[in-house]
DNA sequence: CGCATATTCAACCATTTGGTTGACGATCAT
DNA sequence: ATGATCGTCAACCAAATGGTTGAATATGCG
């Protein structure tokens, strides 16, 4: 139950957080401004951070009265190595990982606020 | 809701649905066989099953009275590229990988057809 | 100070989930 | 045909999930 991949899948189970985690690979973002694209409460928005902060997908840090979301990719890459030991997909495009990583936590664009 | 990777996500969060996935990953298995190495009823696991279905992560075909499991990896790479569109994780380390599997197999210990 | 902004909390609600049990339809063996 | 085995179905239940609203708590600003 507590299981780390119990929480990670979950998380990942529910489209409005997978949406969340897409806006969070561009930038880190505040609470409110996370919440913007969605038709839903805010309070809403905060539970989906909160489950995807309890699965260890983001953290989330309060500077000011302003709590910034950033992804955590480590629990991701749990996941993924879970998925891996099926092995029977070489999906792994190394070179896709690869020009992944060069850019990694590149900033591209700058602050969206 | 009927996003692909909803179900396969969903699928996969839940511990008992991993331990079948790793059973069928040694072989084609009968329902009852799967349920076996279980604490719970047979009715349960058949649900289970019916999600693993659903999800693509498993096929089942009827032959006789008996309903073989198989491993359908198809969703589980979807589910995989998903990730990877993450990217940020890794090239996975497969010490990690090796670790990962036998801390998963091995709370049961025991049986393994 | 006094007000607006940022975020969470608490209570509530409907739906889904994961499990049970008992009855049931198929299929195989004797 | 009788009976055992394989598996699902239906009804039920407790708990978790995903959402709402309104009040509450910080924090920043003029």
């Amino acid at each position: 139950m507590d299981d780390p991949l119990d929480l990670a899948f979950a998380a990942l189970a529910d489209p409005t957080r997978r949406r969340i985690l897409m806006l969070l690979l561009e930038d880190d973002m505040a609470v409110t401004d996370v919440a913007e694209p969605f038709e839903m409460s805010l309070a809403a928005i905060s539970k989906h951070l909160g489950i995807l902060t309890r699965a260890g997908l983001i953290s989330q840090e309060k500077r000011g009265r302003v709590k910034w979301c950033k992804l955590e990719p480590e629990a991701l890459r749990d996941a993924s190595i879970w998925m891996q030991s099926f092995g029977q997909f070489e999906a792994v495009n190394l070179d896709a990982l690869e020009r992944f990583l060069e850019h990694e936590f590149e900033p591209e664009g700058g602050s969206k606020i």
